[in-house]
DNA sequence: ATCGTTTTTTGAATCTGATTCAAAATATGC
DNA sequence: GCATATTTTGAATCAGATTCAAAAAACGAT
């Protein structure tokens, strides 16, 4: 009957609007100073309520990151849909991943705790899958590149699989943001910041798989050219 | 007087108790078992001695991290003296990397965890101090295998800072390390496991930069001949 | 060896904050 | 309108890190 089926609508705003109160609470102080308490007190309910929703606070912070994927995936078919080269396009996720990890530099924080044993551990397994989903769409679309690179004849995979070049630029991407975000680092080794030395990085990997068109890095202005347009298509000026 | 440098030696010997008694712990049972008034009682020592060495638990557990960089340090340090082709030796470092950290599972996920924000922040600032400390002399030996080659014309830096190029290895190693230690990642996209992956990978970004003499991927052949020499050449076969 | 002083150690008490659960409130079906 | 089932509540519980006043040990002068 219909009844069950408001309710249940019902439920699901409830736990959007737990989660909405969640980022901004974190976004005024912080994940570290997020609790249990104060989030249920903000939205008028009681602690048990929001216990309802979300097994445990690790559950919680688990689920606030995969609604933030939810944005991530759009970007990204944006850039599945762009007609353009395979090797422009494949840069371009490189691009809009920086983008929005800089943005949200919250988040790339929260993930970097969330995918900690500590809190992995900690959160219910229906809410574990259901993060391990959300990277499903983001690796098909990143695998379909190359896969569409090698059948363009873009791209020789010399033997290699396709999700391991899609491997390849996915841990330079997510080891250069650990980096980036890892406290005082760059600095300790006066490593100057900002995306261009990951983007210069990126484009040394992609020639390296000899993925063409290969990208002159011996001209700066090629590369800041390329961004600039990227960026442009993007919308992410 | 003789007294107080005897004090500081028997203090820095219970600090060395104090850690090895939670590694012990840690390996027993992991590091989210790890509880300070445990540990304390394990040592046979009052749970505000362990704080007098270390300002909480955090602490603790970067004080760990520290410790363990010296192996990773002395493992490098047998690289850095190795009279072989600098690109050689810099795909050595990877390997010696992506073994430690097979050996040292629990290390990785402890360093995992120790570089986030939450814990970062909750460790003493001469802990922290410490642990960076700890990283200069890896970066040295990276970048001076990096310069060692641009001086030898093995590597054309192309207008790239020598950080920049060492930045990039590292990222990757990093990024593949954090991919492969993500629980289920892996298996949900179905990506083999093993060091093979990110070893291709690293190679490719290493042609990309041109680093003489490039290694031919088409091959399977010679990428394993060549881990295996240098994994003799550690001695960690 | 003794005694007053300083330093170190002790571990029970405190504190924080997540989690639970019995009671109260509300909704549902008849 | 009533009996039953479901949901919400928030005070009580629990876990475990951290503190700190008191006890013990070390020190140094006599």
């Amino acid at each position: 009957m219909g009844t069950s089926e408001r309710k249940q609508r019902e439920r699901e705003e409830r736990e959007q609007l737990f989660l909405d109160a969640a980022e901004q609470l974190i976004a005024e102080e912080g994940f570290l100073q997020l609790q249990m308490a104060r989030l249920a007190k903000a939205c008028d309910y009681a602690t048990g309520t929001l216990y309802q929703h979300f097994t445990s606070k690790e559950d919680l912070l688990m689920a606030l990151m995969a609604r933030q994927s939810a944005l991530h995936l759009e970007l990204f078919e944006r850039i599945e849909q762009w007609q353009a080269p395979s090797r422009q396009r494949i840069f371009a996720i490189c691009v809009a991943e920086q983008d929005f990890n800089q943005r949200q530099a919250n988040y790339v924080k929260l993930s970097q705790y969330v995918m900690t044993e500590a809190v992995w551990e900690n959160a219910s397994e229906a809410r574990r899958q259901q993060l391990l989903q959300c990277g499903q769409p983001i690796c098909r679309i990143v695998s379909g590149i190359v896969q569409q690179a090698i059948d363009a004849g873009d791209l020789d995979p010399q033997g290699a699989s396709t999700m391991e070049l899609a491997y390849g630029t996915w841990a330079l991407c997510q080891g250069s943001h650990t980096l980036d975000h890892t406290q005082g680092l760059l600095e300790a080794f006066s490593i100057p910041r900002g995306p261009m030395t990951m983007y210069r990085n990126m484009n040394r990997l992609l020639n390296g798989m000899q993925w063409q068109p290969l990208l002159d890095l011996s001209q700066p202005k090629v590369l800041q050219q390329l961004v600039q347009h990227i960026e442009q298509h993007l919308g992410i000026a």
